[in-house]
Formats: C-alpha cells, sequence, structure tokens
DNA sequence: TGTACATCAGTGAACGCGCGTTCACTGATGTAC
DNA sequence: TGTACATCAGTGAACGCGCGTTCACTGATGTAC
C-alpha cells in the first residue's frame, strides 16, 4: 500500500493484524512485541503510541479472534439452509473448525491472563466474547421455538454446547488425544456426533441416527 | 524430613513437589526452574541431575497431574454407589471440580508444549494421560452394559464427555464466563445439568428431570 | 575391617540471551492568526 | 496564502531483569580388594 510514510495512519489496527499473522505461522511463543513491531514495519517503541503495555495489545488480538469466531460461526449458520437444527449444529461445527484452523489465536483468546478474575480491564474483548457466544444462544432459541421443545433455558443449553465444542477443539489442539492412537475420527466428524448428541440430550431432537 | 544431608534421597519426586507447590501458590508464570530448586532447598542447578532441561519437568508435572486427576475421579466414582449411571456422572463431576481445585496444574496438563505433535517424548506423560481418560471409558462402558443401551463406541461416548467436562472446566478457568454476568449457576451444578445432559444425549437414559 | 578410588549428586558463580519498557529525540501534521 | 507553533507519532539506543543453562568444583557414597 502506497510509499513509507513517517506517520503510519492505522498503526494499530496494524499491529493487530501483525501479531495474528506472527501467531498463525510462528506460534504464540513467538509473540513478542518487537517481532509485531518489526513486523509491522516499525521500530519496537513505536507500539506504546497505541497500546499501554503488552497485555493491551494481546487484549485486542483476543478481541478481533472473538470477532472473527463469530463471524464464521454467522456465516455458517447462513450456509446450513433453513432448518433451525441444522443451522445449530453447523454453528457448533464451525466453532471446532475455526478454532483448528486458527490454533495460535484461539489459546490467546482463551489465555489465563486475559480471563484475569472479574473485573475484566478490555470492555472491547468482553463485548466481542459475548457477541460470539451470542450467535449459540440465539440458535438455541430459534432451535427451541422451531421444535416447539424448550426443557431448559437457552443460555444454559448454549451453555452446554459451547462446552462440548470447547472441549473438543481444545483436546485437540492440546490434548493427549494423539495419544490413544490413529483409529479416531476426524475432528469435523467427532464434532459432527458430538453436536448432534448435544441436541438429543438438550431434548431437541429423539431420533438416532442410523448405525 | 530429618536434617539437611548433602544428598538429598529422591530429589526428583521433591523437585516434581516443589513445582506443584509453586503453581498452586503463585501459578503458572512462577514456575520457573530456579523458584522450584530454590522451593526443594536445592541450587538451581541441581534439577539438571535429574531433568534434562526445563520441558521434561513439565512433563513429569504433567503426568503427575493425570495421576491425581485419574485418582479424584476413582474416588467419586467409589463414592457414587452401586448405580453405573450415578458413577458415570460422578466421574463426569470430578474431573470439574478437580480441574477448578487446581487451575494451574490443570493447565499444564494441557500445556501447547507437552502436546507437541505425535512423536510425544514423555512415554510417562502419555500413559498417566490415557489412564484418566481409561477411567472415564470405563465408565461408560459399565454403563452402557447395566442400561443394556449401546448407540455408540464407548470410546467415542467417552470422548464426548470428555469434550463436555474439559470445555466447561476450561471455559470456567479461562473464558470469558465471568463477563456474562452473575446469574450462572455454580460450576459444579453445571457439572452435573451437563453430563446429564451427555448421558440422554448418548441414549443411556431418557427422562427428563422435574422442572 | 580398613582403605583407595570411581561414581554420583550436589554447589556457586557466571554466561548469554531476549524480553518489556523507557528515554530523549525528531520528523510530520494540523491549526490559529 | 503564508507562517509560527503546539501536538502527535514515529526513531534508535539503551536499561535492567530474570530466565535457562553451563561449568569447574566439591562433598558424599558405594564398592573392590
Amino acid at each position: 500500500m502506497g510509499k513509507a510514510k513517517y506517520h503510519h495512519g492505522n498503526l494499530r489496527q496494524a499491529l493487530i493484524d501483525a501479531a495474528i499473522e506472527v501467531l498463525e505461522e510462528k506460534g504464540a511463543p513467538a509473540l513478542t512485541l518487537r517481532h509485531v513491531a518489526r513486523r509491522a514495519g516499525v521500530s519496537q517503541a513505536a507500539p506504546y503510541h497505541h497500546f499501554s503495555d503488552k497485555d493491551a495489545l494481546l487484549g485486542a488480538v483476543a478481541a478481533e479472534g472473538f470477532r472473527t469466531l463469530r463471524d464464521s460461526m454467522r456465516a455458517a449458520e447462513e450456509r446450513a439452509g433453513g432448518n433451525a437444527l441444522a443451522k445449530l449444529k453447523a454453528t457448533g461445527k464451525a466453532y471446532v473448525t475455526h478454532a483448528l484452523a486458527h490454533p495460535a489465536h484461539f489459546r490467546v483468546m482463551f489465555s489465563p491472563l486475559l480471563a484475569a478474575g472479574t473485573g475484566s480491564p478490555y470492555p472491547d474483548l468482553r463485548e466481542a466474547s459475548l457477541e460470539a457466544f451470542g450467535v449459540l444462544v440465539s440458535a438455541v432459541e430459534r432451535a427451541q421455538k422451531a421444535t416447539g421443545r424448550k426443557n431448559a433455558a437457552p443460555f444454559e443449553l448454549a451453555l452446554a454446547g459451547w462446552s462440548m465444542v470447547h472441549g473438543l477443539a481444545t483436546l485437540w489442539l492440546d490434548g493427549p488425544l494423539h495419544t490413544v492412537g490413529g483409529k479416531v475420527p476426524s475432528a469435523a466428524e467427532l464434532a459432527d456426533r458430538f453436536t448432534e448428541l448435544c441436541i438429543r440430550g438438550a431434548g431437541l431432537s429423539v431420533r438416532w441416527p442410523k448405525p
């Protein structure tokens, strides 16, 4: 984009993008302020004009991650057609697929540093994560309405579904799953079956699929 | 125990114990070889006679974590009485309870460093994690036998259950769950309901609890 | 039983590295008049 | 329209720290004879 200028123009966003690129290419340990600044083409002191410290950048990166996750889930929902249960399933599957496609970024989103107790210092991150979760809650609500079965609060069922797909993704990425031998199905396949299991468990469907 | 000796006697295990103590008290960032050695009462170079590097110690700490997790699940199973479904539920709930009681140690067990692709360099860790997972698989098998319902492979249902409780635990510990507002039930309560949801979804039980 | 000696498990000091962060600075930009 | 000046967003060098790890060493232990 254009020739190099002294004033970058939108360095804040460029730093976030650079950080995500570093994550995807080199992984979390390589995510240092120095690398990010260099990647964005500025000196290592420049980020301090846009972020108070490294954690602030990490928070922004995590927030961006929740937004792209939300978009992935919404897109999958859209693609799933008119059936509310199919939409719900697609949402869960998209969660897993997205996590596996962006492992390092996904880990940053759930970094212990950012959970940090109740008083979250990053309102942007808070909002972004709530929006992502909101996609799931809405999908559950619509499925309940479509099927006429409402055995539990949407929030709680959504949280159950979130736990399921989040657990599958994290176990797949960082768990000892790879040590159990080669006969385990693909993650996408498991995501499919597990979201279906949740739907049955939530009382939104009672049929068992053909064996 | 006893007076200080030049030769420690069982420094290897003492270092693992010290590392776990550091984790519980100060959290993961404080887990440096120097702190661990100091806590065990030896110089910072001493650990290198028992572990090739820091990762090797971490691997041993993680393995120990899987063993205590396994023990927690087995103990809960024991306490649950004779009903196979109650035992299965107790196993899942114990997973969550244990994780929340030992957050930093739990995180180390699922550290990306230790997942590290297929060629796990720590056979002890591999074995310990498989044993912990085995408790769940066995519980599923017994529940299938007891109820006479076998809609899916025990391995796969156990993995679904593992995903569910693991997801709940990690979301609770590191997720943005605390930002959703104060109306969320306790983790133990959620663990209860979610394992029940899994049991229903797995076809091991069809009744819905009273609202 | 006593002694020489190889082996092992510690010590303490140091190395080198990369990190987050700070500092005085300088070039660019926008605005008041 | 031109110019003085405050403000902002960069630079480049440096600081200080804590870390993992290495090294030559020393004290304790076990064993052969």
